[in-house]
DNA sequence: ACAAAAGTGTTAGGCCTACACCCATGA
DNA sequence: TCATGGGTGTAGGCCTAACACTTTTGT
């Protein structure tokens, strides 16, 4: 309580002669970074989106795609911004899940990083796959990562597998109609469990946030898949009731 | 893609001629800080710890303890130390919840907050009460807060109810030594819920993860209630074989 | 023809909830 | 003596988990 907050801190001056280091500050700042786990899902497996470093430090090791925040824009914003610059992924609704601040996470000067993770449907992506650099992997065959983006992505499951008890963020993850058993499979995929197809079916079919797509008619043989959709409505209903999806 | 990471970043250089600006940088770097939101338990009400500001801007605003993090500490340090010298609570396990970055969050320059949690014994606290203007407020009685304040409490607030679902935090705002109507109002107070007395002794023991006291011998008459402790060994094992706190 | 996917019900056991009485203490 | 806090058990209902067979399709 001695020393106030306000006397550590000035405005920043952009002086601009013939310096490059034009920002100054009467005490050091770190620079921030925003990164984004992002993971998709194919139907079967659970898989993650990296790109390849192009530059070093650590050139061609593999990496979350991310970057540094400009002044006048979120951690969120600039998560989505680099998101896109560097896969091409538009319009992907982020979530912020940890900030990493080692202070020697990154050997250039000190970066602390807003880490954001995202679910987006496979189906979508595939064709606006703008980066080559951009690439997929299962959860089992993710290569050796850069900076200390393996601890980064071992949070990120670990919050995903916390937060899918909370909110039916796996839905996400799927195109707009699918299968049971394609959610069965997310579900095991996340929390690394297996359940019974029967009782899955009726835990689900009970908690009434899915709607039966009905497309089948009488005419096509029966054993084609019931396929469903996701009822947001009815998934508001319950929340504001408060409940808890139980795994 | 296009661009490289390095490109945007340089070593600050430390001038010192003359200016207050000693630190800069080719990009601009927003500043950053460390906030703590402590829970404390009285027994029956939840409290939090707030300081008084003492200078502008807020002058007179009560606000969360925090401050500028430096360069050879992790946010948490920041926190942890912060917390220290601003209400003299020394040793307490923070943990980080979520990160602010609103560009106009403070109204000096670009600032973005790493914000903390933490939970203490408020029997533990009263003797070392360091700060006058550190004061302990219940949750209806919070005044108005400096800053974005009112929004980290209320994340803070959800935070804390989600993850009690998951950990046996609350045993970190009780004495090691407690009675069970103590631990229900603990978790009452948390969730905003009411639980039957008997069916709350029941769950919980059936957990495992509390040891009665045994001090109580033959002697005393019977009525003083059973006093217990948390049990970090069956917990432990508990949480090896991955498990549900359900309340 | 075989394997893989998908639809469909029942039962037993465990867990959750609701609920009441008595005793001791302190005001 | 009255209010408060605290200890204790049971019965009914609901949910969960375990479990098998049949049909269809594609290989």
């Amino acid at each position: 309580m001695k020393e106030t907050l306000s006397e550590k801190v000035q405005k920043p001056t952009a002086n601009g002669q013939g310096s490059e280091l034009k920002y100054c500050y009467k005490y050091p700042h770190p620079a921030v970074t925003a990164d984004c786990v992002i993971f998709g899902f194919d139907g079967i497996n659970i898989k993650v989106l990296l790109i390849q470093r192009g530059i070093d430090p650590y050139k061609g090791k593999w990496a979350f795609p991310g970057g540094f925040m400009n002044m006048d824009e979120t951690a969120e914003q600039c998560a989505r911004r680099e998101l896109e610059e560097e896969t091409g992924l538009k319009d992907v609704t982020v979530e912020q899940f940890y900030t990493f601040t080692d202070v020697k996470r990154d050997p250039r000067e000190r970066v602390i990083t807003v880490a954001h993770y995202a679910l987006v449907s496979l189906s979508e992506v595939k064709g606006g796959d703008d980066a080559e650099e951009a690439q997929w992997f299962s959860l089992d065959e993710i290569p050796s990562l850069a900076f200390d983006h393996e601890l980064i992505f071992r949070k990120a499951l670990k919050v995903l597998k916390e937060r899918i008890c909370f909110e039916p963020i796996g839905f996400e993850l799927l195109p707009e109609v699918f299968k049971m058993s394609e959610l069965q499979n997310l579900y095991e995929a996340i929390l690394e469990v297996k359940f019974d197809r029967r009782n899955f079916y009726n835990k689900i079919t009970k908690l009434g946030i899915l709607s039966e797509v009905e497309e089948r008619a009488k005419d096509a043989s029966r054993r084609v898949p019931i396929m469903y959709r996701f009822n947001a409505e009815k998934y508001a209903e319950l929340k504001s009731k408060g409940f808890r999806l139980e795994f």
